[in-house]
DNA sequence: CTTTAGCACTCTGAACTTTAGAGTGCTAAA
DNA sequence: TTTAGCACTCTAAAGTTCAGAGTGCTAAAG
C-alpha cells in the first residue's frame, strides 16, 4: 500500500520527519525546499505535501501552519526511510566508555547503570526490566542453618543467579533431615525453569515426600514463598526528568500523568513485556501501544540475555517525535554491552 | 523575643497560617475577620497585620494583596501555635489499616510500603532511608561454599539483618581453612558496629592472621567489599508526583529541579541524615535546610528503629505551605508502626 | 501534463491594553 | 483604641492588535 510512494514523495516525507524531529516545529514548504538539493519550487512541494496529507502521512496542526508527521508517517519513516547509518564510532565509544568504566559486580548495579547510560545517550526516559528470574532453570538448592529455627535458603540457577531468603521453621530440622529434603528436591527440579515450578508440581512433590519424611511442610512453604516473591520484577528507570525537556510535555497535566505511570511498577512491567520481542528491536509508535497512557509516545524495546538466554527487556520511552535512528543505534550497542557484562 | 506577641496577634497569626495552608491564597483582613469570633473590624486586624509584617512574621507578595506567612511565621506557628490535636482516630485507623493489611516479611517491602502510606496520607513526597546496616552490630559471619571457587558470605547483625554476597575466590580454600578464618573473625568482630569495622581494623586483623594462615587475602577482600557496598544506602521515595499538585510547583522549571533532585540518591541521603535527630521529629523550614535545592521547602523528619536501635530516617518533603499538624501526626503514627513491623 | 509565480486568505502567538476586584494604608471621627 | 470611609495600588484575566508564517488556488510558463 504505502510503498506506492513516488521517490520524490519519499524524499519529502523524510525531510519533513527529520526536520520535525530536530526542531519540533511544523515544517513548511519553504523549509523543505531549503533543505533539499532537487531544484523544485515551494509551490510544487506544497502540492506534494497536500498529497501526503491526503494519504495520511502528514497532518496540519491548523490551516496555515506547516505539516507534522502523523503516526503513519513515523511508521513509514521507521520502516522505509530511516538511515541507520551507524555512526557507531561516536555512540560506540560513548557507551563502551561509560559501560566499562568500573567493573561492576552486582547485577543490580549493572542494570541501574545501563538505565542511566541509555537515558543520557538518548535524552529520553529509559526502562529496564530486572532479570527475570523465572525464566532461568533450576540448578541447585542449598540450605544453611543459622540459628535454631532459622535457615537461609539459597537457590542457584543456570544463569548464575543466586537468590536467597531467610526462613523461619516451625520445628527444628536436623541437618540430615534437611539434607535429605534438599537432595531430593535438587534431583527433581534440576533443569526446570522457575516458571515450570508451579504450585501443582510442588504439591505433587509434597505428597511424594510426605510418605518418607513428615516434617517437611515448612520446607515447602519456604520454597513456594521464595519463588512467589519473584513474581513481581523490578523495573529500573533512568532519566525520568528527560521528558520535561520535550516540548510536548510542557503541560503540567501531561507530566503528572506520565510521572504517575512511572510510579506504577507493575504497569511498566506489563508495558515492557507486551511490546518486546526476542532478538528484535521493536518500535511501537503512538496507538500501536496497548497501554492507554503512552498513546502519545513511542516505545522502543530490546531484550538482553545471560548466557544466551533472554532474561529481560530494556526500553526507551519518549514522544513520538523521537530520534528513531539514534535511539535504535544506542539500544543495539547497549544491549550488546549488557549481554557481555552479564554473562561474565 | 517572638514570645512577646500579644494574645491577639497570636490568634491572628494562627488564623493566617491556617488559612493560607488550606487555600494557598494570600489572606486579607476580611478573611481573618470572618474566621474569627472576636468582634473586631477589618481595620483593626489590618493594623495588627501590619505590625506582624514589621516583626517579620508575615509578608505581602505585593502591595494590595493579602499576607502570607514568612518562614519565621511558619516557625512561630510550628513552635507555639500549632494544635497537635491528635485526631488520632482518623489517622491512626487509616495508617494501621494499610500498614498491616498483609504481613510483609521482607524489610524492603515494608519500607516501600511505608513510603507509599506516608506520601498518600500527607499528600506530599516521602523519603525513607533504607536501614543503615552500618549502625548495626556484628553478630556472626558464615561462609557457604557453592562451587569450587565461589562462596556465599553471610553476615548477621544484632538487628536481625542478614546480608549476603557471593564472592569469587582466587584459590580454593578447604572447608577447614575457611572454618578457621570464620571463627577467628567471629570472635574478633562480635559486637562491633559495622561502622567500627574500619579498613584499619581489617588491616590489623589481616596482619595478625597472616602469620597463621596465608591464603586469606581473598577472604578479606570479600569482607571489605561486602561492607563497602553498603556505604551507599538506598533512599525510597513515595508520591513524587504529589509535588505536582502543589500550586507552588506549577512552574515546569521548578518541577524539573525537584525531580532532578529526586534522582540523586546520595544527595537525598545527605539531606535526610543532616536534618534528622534521634527520637525527635524535626521540622526544617525553608532556609533552615542545608541543601540549596530545598530552600523553598519544608522537610519533616523522624527516625525509626529496630530493636531499639535507631537505624534509619523517614522524611516528608513539601512546600513550606504544608499542613504541619497533619504531617507530624502522620509521621508519629507511621514511625510507631514501622518500629513495630521491623522489630518482629 | 507539470511546474511555478503570485496573491488573497487564514491562523497563531506575542505584545499591549483594559478592567474588575481584592486589598491596603491613612485619616478623622467615635 | 477602634472603626468607618475613601483614595490608591496591584494583579490576573479578558480582550485587542498585529506581524509572520504558511497555505491553497489560479493562471501563466515550460
Amino acid at each position: 500500500m504505502g510503498t506506492t510512494l513516488s521517490e520524490r514523495k519519499k524524499q519529502i516525507l523524510r525531510t519533513v520527519v527529520v526536520s520535525y524531529i530536530k526542531t519540533a516545529e511544523p515544517v513548511g514548504s519553504r523549509t523543505v525546499v531549503r533543505s533539499q538539493r532537487m531544484g523544485l519550487s515551494s509551490a510544487t512541494i506544497r502540492n506534494e505535501m497536500a498529497d501526503l496529507e491526503d494519504m495520511g502521512y502528514l497532518v496540519q496542526p491548523h490551516t496555515s501552519a506547516g505539516r507534522i508527521p502523523s503516526q503513519l508517517g513515523y511508521r513509514y519513516y521507521v520502516d522505509n526511510l530511516m538511515a541507520l547509518d551507524d555512526m557507531s564510532g561516536d555512540i560506540e565509544r560513548e557507551i563502551s566508555i561509560t559501560m566499562s568504566r568500573e567493573k561492576m559486580r552486582e547485577i543490580e548495579q549493572i542494570i541501574v547503570h545501563s538505565a542511566r547510560v541509555l537515558s543520557s545517550a538518548t535524552n529520553q526516559t529509559s526502562l529496564i526490566m530486572g532479570p527475570q528470574f523465572k525464566k532461568s532453570a533450576f540448578r541447585q538448592m542449598r540450605i544453611l542453618p543459622l540459628e535454631e529455627k532459622r535457615s537461609l535458603v539459597v537457590l542457584i540457577t543456570d544463569t548464575g543467579f543466586i537468590k536467597n531468603k531467610v526462613i523461619d521453621l516451625q520445628q527444628q530440622l536436623s541437618p540430615s533431615e534437611l539434607q535429605q529434603v534438599v537432595s531430593y528436591l535438587n534431583q527433581k527440579l534440576y533443569g526446570l525453569t522457575i516458571d515450570q515450578v508451579t504450585t501443582s508440581l510442588i504439591n505433587e512433590l509434597k505428597r511424594d515426600l510426605f510418605r518418607r519424611l513428615e516434617i517437611l511442610e515448612q520446607a515447602f512453604i519456604l520454597l513456594e514463598e521464595s519463588l512467589k516473591e519473584e513474581k513481581q520484577i523490578r523495573v529500573f528507570l533512568g532519566g525520568t526528568t528527560n521528558i520535561l525537556n520535550q516540548p510536548e510535555f510542557k503541560d503540567v497535566d501531561k507530566i503528572r500523568r506520565m510521572l504517575n505511570l512511572f510510579e506504577q511498577e507493575p504497569l511498566l512491567f506489563k508495558i515492557l513485556e507486551d511490546s518486546s520481542s526476542e532478538d528484535n528491536i521493536v518500535v511501537r509508535i503512538g496507538t500501536e501501544n496497548e497501554c492507554e497512557d503512552i498513546r502519545e509516545c513511542t516505545l522502543v524495546t530490546g531484550t538482553y540475555k545471560i548466557h544466551d538466554k533472554t532474561i529481560g527487556t530494556v526500553g526507551v520511552l519518549g514522544p513520538t517525535r523521537m530520534d528513531y535512528g539514534r535511539v535504535i543505534n544506542v539500544m543495539r550497542r547497549l544491549v550488546d554491552h549488557l549481554n557481555e557484562s552479564l554473562s561474565s
